[in-house]
DNA sequence: CGGATTTGACCCGCGC
DNA sequence: GCGCGGGTCAAATCCG
């Protein structure tokens, strides 16, 4: 199982760079940086058009290289994580063979929670169904070759269920399971009367902030995103596959990209996952960026760490 | 006022 | 048959 899908330190937001050479003085607001936030030192000195765009173009650079670094140090930084949690799960496997082995636990829970552990940990979205369950359940078999699941990492104070994917949904029920003391809310998708996709939100046993979304069904009607792409919402999806990317800042920016694969019966051939095709790669990154660019909080929060670092380049060379 | 959410009651399948 | 537990219903409540 592919662990990088979990974490994908490629987010390399200058997929456009600005076009620092063209002729036109470079504005702010192009950066999305409201006028009146613009870096105090435009005002301070005069510069001509030509040391302006320089200063930019080289500010431009050193980000970018800047950039570059954190996304190595995140690599390697997963690169540990993925390391640990595999050594983790040995640990869990071998302590949890004897459960499993033991005498027959409850209908459900062996195949829920379990699941829910070893697909949470591995960070990807695929049927919890195994092949002894299909034999044991056939009755199932229909609903469990489309149950998907999402995991979305949430603020850690924030006890919401809210998953945002994009799509409408209609909450029906909550339950507290005996296999999780976090309450399990039941959703219904709303955005379409016929919709018979259900969706079951639930905070991981392993870890609290990680909400695990399973989906039941399929979508009968297009995205809402798709048909009205107003971008009110952050959520972003590709076809059927469930998407979120969740954005908090408040000083510091902290961004969230949950991007999993449905296992759709329709298309259970290509299961390989959609994103590893460049051009769709290309798509998500300019849609996330169409989705933070959007944000008044991260165009804000963006524009007072560039005036903050142009001020303290400032302080150095005066 | 209408739609969304909450929450206790109820239904139903499964194991004993 | 009974109890347990997950899933759903629907009346009450909330909220924009």
């Amino acid at each position: 199982m592919d662990n990088s899908s979990w974490v994908d330190t490629s987010l390399d937001l200058n997929i456009n760079p600005p076009r620092v050479k063209s002729d036109a003085p470079v504005d702010a607001e192009s950066f999305g940086v409201p006028r009146k936030m613009k870096p105090t030192f435009m005002f301070q000195t005069k510069p001509s058009a030509k040391e302006e765009t320089g200063a930019i173009e080289e500010e431009l650079n050193r980000v970018s290289e800047e950039n570059r670094k954190l996304t190595e140090m995140l690599t390697v930084m997963c690169e540990n994580y993925n390391a640990l949690r595999n050594q983790l799960m040995d640990c869990m496997c071998k302590n949890g063979e004897k459960e499993l082995h033991g005498p027959s636990k409850k209908r459900k829970s062996a195949s829920s929670n379990n699941n829910d552990n070893n697909i949470a940990m591995n960070g990807n979205s695929e049927s919890s169904s195994t092949d002894e369950e299909l034999s044991k359940k056939p009755r199932e078999e229909v609903i469990k070759a489309k149950t998907s699941r999402a995991y979305v990492r949430t603020e850690a104070g924030d006890k919401s269920l809210i998953v945002k994917d994009g799509y409408q949904w209609r909450k029906y029920g909550q339950k507290v399971t005996r296999d999780n003391p976090s309450p399990r809310a039941y959703f219904k998708c709303s955005f379409a009367p016929s919709c018979p996709v259900k969706k079951k939100v639930q905070r991981s046993i392993d870890d609290q902030s990680v909400l695990v979304a399973t989906y039941e069904g399929e979508h009968n009607h297009p995205h809402p995103s798709m048909e009205a792409t107003s971008g009110s919402s952050h959520g972003l999806t590709l076809g059927s596959v469930p998407c979120s990317a969740s954005l908090a800042s408040s000083g510091k920016t902290n961004i969230t990209l949950d991007l999993t694969k449905s296992k759709s019966s329709n298309d259970a051939k290509s299961s390989k996952p959609k994103t590893d095709a460049p051009e769709v790669r290309q798509f998500l990154v300019e849609q996330m960026a169409s989705s933070l660019t959007k944000d008044p909080n991260f165009t804000a929060a963006l524009a007072a760490a560039i005036s903050g670092r142009m001020l303290q380049q400032n302080h150095t060379k005066w």
